[in-house]
RNA sequence: GGGAGCAUAGCUCAGUUGGUUCAGAGCGUCUGCCUUACAAGCAGAGGGUCGGGGGUUCGACUCCCUCUGCUCCCACCA
């Protein structure tokens, strides 16, 4: 068959993912062999493919392939996440595109145009994922809102209320004024951001609600919320302020009056060492404001605007609000100074509103028991984080974690099962019918039409922590002592799972606990973390920025073979991946070499009465050593998750000892047959380079594969079993590799000297060099050797080393005879200050009895290689009289 | 404010219990080549006081201290 001279990916690619879905080579179901299961982090159901993606997905990949070539039952699992948070708001900003308010839909009317967004953006993002190659069993597809899945949520929740880990009340939480919602702890991201720091005068009050002349001032990043102000606190040991005890001060512009109060939780040496305590508005304050038995006056509504409370601005933003009431204290004399102030504030993660902390009610669910034990997993090993330096950041986590607020102020998600009594009662129960069985014990006079289910949807991670486990078997979360169904039973654990850094808390942390909650197991054994993805300057990609290429563009111009392999070459575990599109040029020109390769061997015609040549026949058993040393080192990079250590190991493996060395040495002379052993056993490398290669770069291998032989429909490469790494002989290689060595000397001394490749030189080798390896410098360097124990030769010559051994090409009239000699004996100076060093070691007393054995006799064969290279140095330069 | 990590060639990174002739790889750069698979290629070459300083050791890229620079995580000083 005739192949272009360039690797078309647009051609195959297509069409081998179509036979491979069309054979159901990635659906997987419990056999008696060993299973090897991965599940999806599952992406957002409206998501795009992203760079993030694809080096996450890619490493799957290469994972999963490659336990199915080594004979596992491979199992990955896809997916997505319903994303709660992200989907509402994309749903409620198309919805006002159109002209709709979320506030003037009904749950259920809003709830019908999520579910046609879903159906529309549902499977984008897995499409995609089948352009990038990646074998996931598409048969298992879940979705976290799934029906059952949901199911396993509303059960678990009521599994844990019954428990006594789920709780609800008023707290001080993370309001998102732009999602309204609370948010965890974990979607709060604190960045440093320069504010003003005002200092504003509070008057002393006559007792009777009229200012004096005397003021105290206090510095607050937040003039806006002073109208919530429920008392001025001071430290009490804070002998400037004594004279405050138990004087009342009033609120600027609203004049009212609030007590002074003290408390050590005050900084003396910060601000003025005056605070104004906000109950509703800060969460110290909050804390204060308990110890203290102050009123809570919550001035700001779920939208961060001034509500009626506030007495002024009502109905402004909280920004704009902060900026009016700046002024109105200027011109009452209110207002001392104004400094530049940096600090740390919240943003919502999700949103990038800037959080208020905001009282309200909602659920929580206790953590303290459930962080325990899921410390205890990694702690023990039985988890391994992939780099082992993310167990310290866990660590650190797990033992500071706080309840986990498992409510929010969303539609789109698994309501919480909690229904409300008239009389404000609440009973847990997965469904309504349920609910009431349990109302009728409290109130038996209670209908289904009294209750009330509680508005709220629970936090996405909710549903995500049972992924491991309810891709499998829905019944099992929520149910510990219900026995696992075939599947469930079957895969988990799972083995490996591949995800970023970023959500090691969010999700990573509490699959372990919903893990070893209800299947009193970890969800997986190793957690290998990627890093973050950025552009080559070291920026993170976003779209504002614009530096993140598109996916699919890149695998339509370069190849998904060639996009996963760029990818792959800068990603080793943990670290940031600087990516750049030149690597993925790197990936399609790797392709492009394969294909050249396997077109120069496809071409080759076999002569059956051709012999077998020297050079072929020892490029033939040093290929079949060198390949079996390879496939040791391979394995133990995968074992150890180095898969790009893996990848490049395959690449040079490939590029230089394949195509640069053993092809150049079995290619049959111009015109020629070949013979049918050497064509037989490079049918054999290719077929294994193929192999090897395959996990990394799924397509152009199968089509190459499908291509080498006659193959039968349902045949293919990504069932073949990976070659298992067999005994090589060291001598053999490091044997070929002199001969190398004397090759790429006598090249550089031709280009050196410009002489033609295909003038026949001579060459002189000296005592050592492997005689075997003769015919690969014969023919890739076009030499006759000669032996000549010194490996020098009368007259001219330019002479190198191969390592201990001395060789020379004589060139009459071509070589300087000084600068050769000046090149002798600079070699030689080096040559014996390096013996001199070694010897000085040697002749160290402390040195031969402190140092092992092994590094002593390594030092003294130091010594006995330098001292004949000075042998054969000092020859070389005899011959020319010196 | 607390904690963790990183710093090796122009770039991105290996260097796995301190010891092989160990200072490496890939890419880029430079030089010469359209040599009958591949110019998305071939052949060759150059390039680093392993961030600075100190210490431990017979021996340090590797261990300890310190300084400098960067990154990340956690955190309620208004």
């Amino acid at each position: 068959m005739e192949l272009s001279a360039k690797y078309n990916p647009a051609e195959t690619e297509d069409k081998w993912y179509a036979y491979w879905l069309e054979h159901k080579f990635f659906h997987s179901e419990p056999d008696s062999r060993e299973p090897y299961t991965v599940v999806i982090p599952p992406p957002n159901v409206t998501g795009i493919l992203h760079m993030g993606h694809v080096l996450n997905n890619t490493l799957n990949d290469v994972l999963v392939r490659k336990a199915r070539m080594d004979g596992k039952n491979a199992c990955w699992v896809p997916g997505t996440d319903h994303a709660s948070i992200a989907t509402e708001s994309k749903v409620v900003a198309k919805l006002k595109a159109e002209g709709i308010e979320k506030e003037s839909l009904t749950r259920e009317e809003f709830l019908a145009h999520a579910w046609e967004w879903k159906e529309k953006h549902g499977g984008i993002i897995l499409n995609q994922l089948r352009k990038l190659g990646a074998s996931c069993d598409w048969d298992r597809t879940r979705f976290t809102m799934d029906p059952d899945l949901s199911e396993a949520v509303i059960n678990t929740f009521v599994y844990f209320y019954e428990k006594g880990y789920i709780y609800r009340g008023v707290r001080m939480v993370n309001w998102d004024p732009v999602g309204l919602t609370a948010v965890s702890d974990e979607e709060v991201i604190h960045r440093d951001t320069t504010s003003k720091f005002y200092h504003l005068r509070y008057f002393i009050s006559d007792g009777n609600g009229n200012p004096t002349d005397k003021y105290l001032v206090i510095a607050t990043t937040r003039p806006e919320t002073i109208m919530a102000d429920a008392a001025i606190c001071i430290n009490p040991a804070d002998e400037r302020y004594h004279w405050l005890k138990g004087k009342k001060v009033l609120i600027p512009l609203i004049n009212k009056e609030i007590p002074v109060i003290e408390d050590s939780y005050v900084e003396m040496d910060f601000g003025t060492g005056c605070l104004k305590v906000t109950p509703a508005h800060d969460v110290n304050d909050y804390e204060i404001g308990i110890r203290h038995n102050l009123p809570v006056i919550d001035i700001i509504d779920n939208h961060g605007r001034l509500n009626e409370k506030a007495q002024i601005l009502v109905g402004e933003d909280r920004f704009e609000a902060r900026r009016k009431i700046e002024q109105m204290l200027q011109e009452s004399g209110n207002l001392e100074k104004v400094e530049a102030y940096t600090s740390p504030v919240g943003y919502s993660e999700r949103t990038n509103a800037v959080i208020e902390p905001k009282l309200s009610m909602q659920w929580f669910l206790k953590m303290e028991d459930l962080a325990k034990d899921a410390l205890e997993s990694v702690e023990s090993g039985k988890v391994k984080l992939i780099p082992d330096k993310y167990r310290n950041t866990y660590r650190h986590w797990m033992e500071n974690v706080r309840d986990w607020c498992i409510s929010r102020q969303l539609w789109w998600g698994q309501q919480i099962p909690a229904y409300y009594l008239p009389d404000g009662k609440v009973v847990v129960a997965p469904n309504a019918q349920k609910a009431l069985e349990k109302a009728l014990e409290i109130n038996p006079s209670v209908k289904a039409e009294d209750l009330r289910q509680d508005p709220d949807v629970l936090d996405t991670w909710f549903s995500s922590w049972l992924w491991p486990i309810s891709v499998f078997d829905t019944n099992k979360a929520g149910h510990p002592d219900a026995e696992p169904n075939r599947d469930l039973a079957y895969y988990y654990p799972t083995n490996d799972l591949v995800t970023g850094p970023d959500i090691l808390f969010f999700w990573v942390a509490r699959m372990i606990m919903a893990g070893n909650e209800f299947m009193n197991d970890v969800p997986f054994r190793n957690v290998y973390l990627t890093g973050i993805v950025r552009d080559k300057l070291g920026r993170k990609m976003s779209k504002t920025l614009g530096n993140s290429p598109d996916p699919l563009k890149l695998i339509e111009q370069y190849g998904a073979d060639g996009v996963r392999l760029g990818m792959l070459l800068c990603s080793s575990a943990g670290n940031d991946i600087l990516f750049d599109e030149s690597q993925v040029e790197q990936g399609r020109n790797f392709c492009n070499k394969i294909w050249n390769a396997y077109r120069l061997v496809n071409g080759w015609n076999t002569d059956e009465s051709a012999k077998q040549s020297e050079a072929a026949a020892v490029a033939v058993q040093w290929f079949g050593n060198k390949l079996n040393a390879v496939l040791e080192t391979v394995e133990d990079h995968y074992s150890k998750f180095r898969l790009s250590d893996a990848l490049m190991t395959i690449y040079k493996f490939f590029w230089d000892d394949f195509c640069a060395w053993y092809l150049e040495l079995v290619k049959p002379a111009y015109g020629c047959g070949i013979d049918p052993v050497t064509y037989d056993a490079t049918l054999k490398f290719f077929d294994a380079l193929l192999k090897m290669i395959h996990p990394f770069m799924p397509f152009i291998t199968e089509e190459l594969w499908q291509n080498m032989a006659p193959r039968k429909e349902g045949e293919t490469i990504m069932l073949q079993r990976m070659p298992l790494a067999g005994t090589y002989d060291a001598k053999v290689i490091a044997d070929f590799e002199m001969a190398c060595g004397a090759v790429v000397a006598i090249r550089g001394i031709r280009q050196q000297k410009g002489l033609s490749p295909k003038e026949t030189l001579d060459v002189v080798y000296g005592q050592g060099f492997p005689e075997g390896m003769l015919p690969v410098v014969v023919k890739l360097a076009n030499v006759k050797p000669q032996f000549n124990a010194a490996g020098t030769v009368e007259g001219s010559a330019v002479s190198f080393m191969v390592g201990t051994v001395k060789m020379s090409v004589p060139l009459t009239g071509l070589v300087d005879e000084q600068e050769e000699i000046a090149k002798l004996e600079a070699e030689l100076k080096h040559q014996e200050e390096f013996l001199a060093a070694v010897r000085r070691k040697l002749s160290n007393e402390k040195f031969v009895s402190g140092a092992p054995e092994k590094v002593v006799a390594m030092e003294r064969k130091k010594e006995a290689d330098s001292l004949s290279k000075i042998e054969s140095i000092q020859a070389a330069l005899a011959s020319y009289g010196k």
